[in-house]
DNA sequence: CTGTTAGCGCCTTCAA
DNA sequence: TTGAAGGCGCTAACAG
């Protein structure tokens, strides 16, 4: 049992310092008002000299809470790059609570469920989930429903409270940004279902400033379910460019296929941007270390994770009574070297 | 208490299915060879039907044992991409454990001490720790020392076992690569404290094959700490690429720092390979998505990771029995396009 | 100021 | 084939 190993208890600690176990309990949980200081002076003492750690599946088991929060993210994914999870964890720790991290691939069903019921069975008090594209809004409506526990959704269109950010004028920027430097022929890589509310906002930001301003749009420009796999962006971004009249401008849904697509460019020897003009859209770290660096819309993750974190935590804690007000964030153009003025508008 | 969730219990099942609360309990976990076939189904169905999830917390109290590896690393770390997290995940999840995972900045002594005090209390019957080259070997060999929990270390050079990358080799065949494409003024950045054992291995490897062509050395081009800060490597590359004689190839200790190197350069108007060579190390998936692709020597992660686990879970279960053999590994030469001749060679 | 008591949910003997 | 009893380490309520 245990393997072996035997760790130091509140009653050992009790023991040594010629106390009862609550006594040891209350000074070292800062209950210790109603102590002598040198009571509370020689419990800490010896608990520190026995190398007491408090067991916190004990505590757990009797206070009837863990104190901390299940996350589950996607292995490959710029919410859950390392800074990110820091910043999560780091917000949490603040807040006084833990976090458990489980992180599956999108599309794989029995893991998600598998890392879901691993992290409730831990006894997790809430739960943040990065909804998979893959899957229908009804299944994590039904999962919500089903749970005992708060669940919020990350990602997910369809949720309420939702935290998400002003894709549409900030596409509008975006678009504009390329027209005002004489770009007309702008493909507009969205890579995703346009069926969904996310995409569909992009793209309508993307047609309204292609429409005001007069520009050609080819339905084959905006093709959905690209993915953002490497080969696909990069058979798209091959197929794109051979057309003729070539467009001077891609748009790419973030900067991971953007990144994928500017070392396509380059590598049919074309220049960036000096025949085409291309774009993200997240403003990844990575972005600012790709030459030409990478012209993009930035988004606020840390200050969406606070929001999103700040939801579930009410949540927990209010229970039903907890707001549920949406907070629309403003994404701001990153405007860097990947975009220049159209082939023929210098002269 | 418990913020007013409610939870399915053992007890409810069985009143439900009209068992007693053990019986269930075995049913569950799978010691049913004794009760009759139409207690189990009814057991597993009700338990199904009911929403009940074990409550691992009362588990691992009443049996002494979590199950749980505690896994400390760092926020931006080659190692704890998200692949490699999902790998090591993955790998315990067939052994039939599971991760805790923490992750701190390298030279943060306070957060260092907190997450693996947190770990312990979490019960974690093992840890799993990415070294901090900033603090000494003697530091974590007390920690392993006063604590009752197997840790194993990883990037630690003075821990056995160690599972470790053949680096002199190498890095020899990486220095040979770039002499044989006629480079004689190479630079290497260390960028680490070369009094340290790995960054030591390295630095031998490449002034062997220098010193074995005859190839010129100055002190200067060899720095240590440069850490893999972008404005210290920026400012490094710079400097280095204004000498006269100009280095005609750079090597760097690790990918990250050669992907500053590689933006620096370009941003510098020099080409590449064509007026400077450069190499990395490690091979992270981002190195093939740089133009032109970055020439570097892989590490095999995947399997040292898988090997270091395979350690710590024998010390915990075989205690002090355990095998202590140490692994070295072969690191591969990737030649991409980032090292080409240098200038003078093509005719 | 300090100690006693009860029990969290579960697993593991042991007895029926 | 099933049920009863005990206890893991800790906290909370209450008694001294």
């Amino acid at each position: 049992m245990n393997y072996g190993v035997r760790v130091v208890t509140l009653r050992d600690v009790a023991r040594e310092a010629g106390v009862s176990l609550p006594t040891v309990s209350h000074v070292l949980n800062c209950r210790d008002t109603r102590y002598s200081p040198a009571t509370c002076v020689r419990v800490r003492e010896t608990a520190r000299r026995m190398g007491y750690h408090r067991n916190e599946v004990a505590r757990a088991m009797v206070r009837g809470r863990t104190g901390i929060i299940g996350v589950l993210g996607f292995v490959s994914s710029k919410i859950y790059g390392g800074e990110q999870l820091a910043n999560l964890a780091g917000t949490l720790k603040q807040a006084g609570w833990r976090m458990h991290l489980a992180l599956r691939d999108a599309g794989d069903i029995q893991a998600e469920e598998d890392y879901i019921n691993d992290l409730v069975s831990q006894q997790v008090e809430g739960l943040m989930i990065s909804a998979d594209p893959l899957r229908s809004p009804a299944h994590y409506h039904a999962l919500r429903r089903a749970s005992d526990i708060p669940i919020v959704l990350m990602g997910s269109p369809y949720e309420r409270p939702e935290v998400w950010i002003d894709s549409p004028s900030a596409m509008r920027a975006a678009t504009q940004h390329l027209l005002d430097l004489g770009h007309r022929r702008i493909v507009y890589a969205v890579g995703e279902d346009i069926s969904r509310k996310y995409p569909l906002h992009r793209v309508s930001g993307f047609l309204r400033a292609m429409q005001d301003a007069g520009a050609p749009l080819q339905q084959d420009w905006l093709p959905g379910e690209i993915c953002d796999f490497r080969e696909h962006v990069q058979a798209f971004t091959r197929k794109v460019l051979r057309a003729t009249p070539r467009p001077t401008a891609l748009m790419y849904t973030n900067d991971e296929m953007a990144l994928v697509g500017l070392h396509t460019i380059l590598s049919m020897g074309l220049r960036v941007p000096r025949d085409v003009s291309i774009m993200g859209f997240d403003d990844l770290p990575l972005s600012q270390l790709t030459w030409p660096e990478l012209t993009t819309v930035r988004q606020p993750f840390p200050e969406m994770h606070r929001l999103t974190l700040q939801f579930l935590l009410d949540r927990i804690e209010k229970g039903k009574r907890a707001r549920t007000a949406s907070r629309i964030l403003k994404a701001e153009l990153i405007v860097r070297q990947s975009t220049g003025p159209a082939p023929g508008e210098r002269k």
